[in-house]
DNA sequence: TTTGAATACATAATAATACTATGTATAATT
DNA sequence: AATTATACATAGTATTATTATGTATTCAAA
C-alpha cells in the first residue's frame, strides 16, 4: 500500500509489534494472557487481542531475537514469560516513534476536512 | 489483528480508503494520478501511493458504492475522474474518527514508555 | 529527432499479516 | 456438574499491499 522513504512498510500491520514490544519495554516480562488482558484494559476494551494474532508474533518477535522466553508452571498451568531483549529495546522505540510521525501525517490528510 | 468493538477491523488496513475518501470530500472529483500527487505533497514526500495499490482500491470502493467515476479525454490522455457518493462522505467522516480514536488508544500504549 | 520523463490507467503474481476456527489442558466459579 | 477463566498453539482463510509488468500519450531535453 505504501511505499514509504521514511516508514517501514511495516508500520500500520506491525503495529501488533509495536504494542507488544512497547509492554514488554514497560512492564518487564509478561506472558501472553497477561498481554491480552494488559491491553484489554490499558484501551479501556476497545482493542481485543485474539490469540489467532498474539502467539504467532509472539513467536515471530522470538525468532527476530526482538524478545526471549522462559517457561513456567504457576498454580499448576504453563506459563511462557517474555522479556524484550536489547534489540528489541531499540526496536521498540524506533517503531513507536514511526507511529507517532505516521500519525502526524495522516492527520495532514484527514483534518482540513475534520473542521468543516 | 485486532478484534475491535468500537474499531472496525479494516481500520489499519483500510488507511489507504480512509485517505482516498478524505481527499475526495476535500476536493470534490480527483482522477487517480492527481490523488498520487496530491498524497506526496500533503505528506511532504512521506506517503508515495503505488498504482498497483490505488487502482485496485479505487475500483473496490466504487464497487462498494463509496465513490463514482466518469471517464473523460484531457489533452489527449484519458482520464477517470472520481467522486463521493453520500454513502462516501459519512463514511469517510466515521473513517477519519475511527482513526483519531485510534490513534488515542495506540498512545495509551505507547506513550508511557516514550517519557522514560 | 529521438530518447526519456511525466502523465494515466490497469492487472497478475507474490508476500505479508491478521482473523476465524479449532484443539488441548487446568483452575476456579456457579 | 457445567461453565467460565486461564493458558498456549496452529491450520486454513481472507485481506491487502507490493512488485512487476503492460499499454498509451504528452512534453521536455539532448
Amino acid at each position: 500500500m505504501y511505499n514509504c522513504l521514511m516508514y517501514s512498510n511495516e508500520l500500520i500491520k506491525g503495529t501488533l509489534k509495536t504494542i507488544i514490544l512497547k509492554l514488554l519495554q514497560d512492564s518487564g516480562r509478561m506472558y501472553g494472557y497477561e498481554i491480552t488482558q494488559r491491553v484489554k484494559s490499558l484501551t479501556d476494551d476497545k482493542i481485543n487481542l485474539t490469540e489467532g494474532a498474539l502467539y504467532p508474533t509472539l513467536h515471530k518477535l522470538q525468532a527476530e531475537s526482538l524478545i526471549t522466553s522462559e517457561q513456567e508452571i504457576f498454580n499448576g498451568r504453563k506459563r511462557k514469560y517474555y522479556s524484550i531483549t536489547e534489540t528489541g529495546q531499540a526496536n521498540a522505540t524506533a517503531r513507536a516513534e514511526e507511529f507517532i510521525s505516521f500519525t502526524k501525517t495522516m492527520f495532514a490528510i484527514i483534518k482540513p476536512q475534520l473542521t468543516k
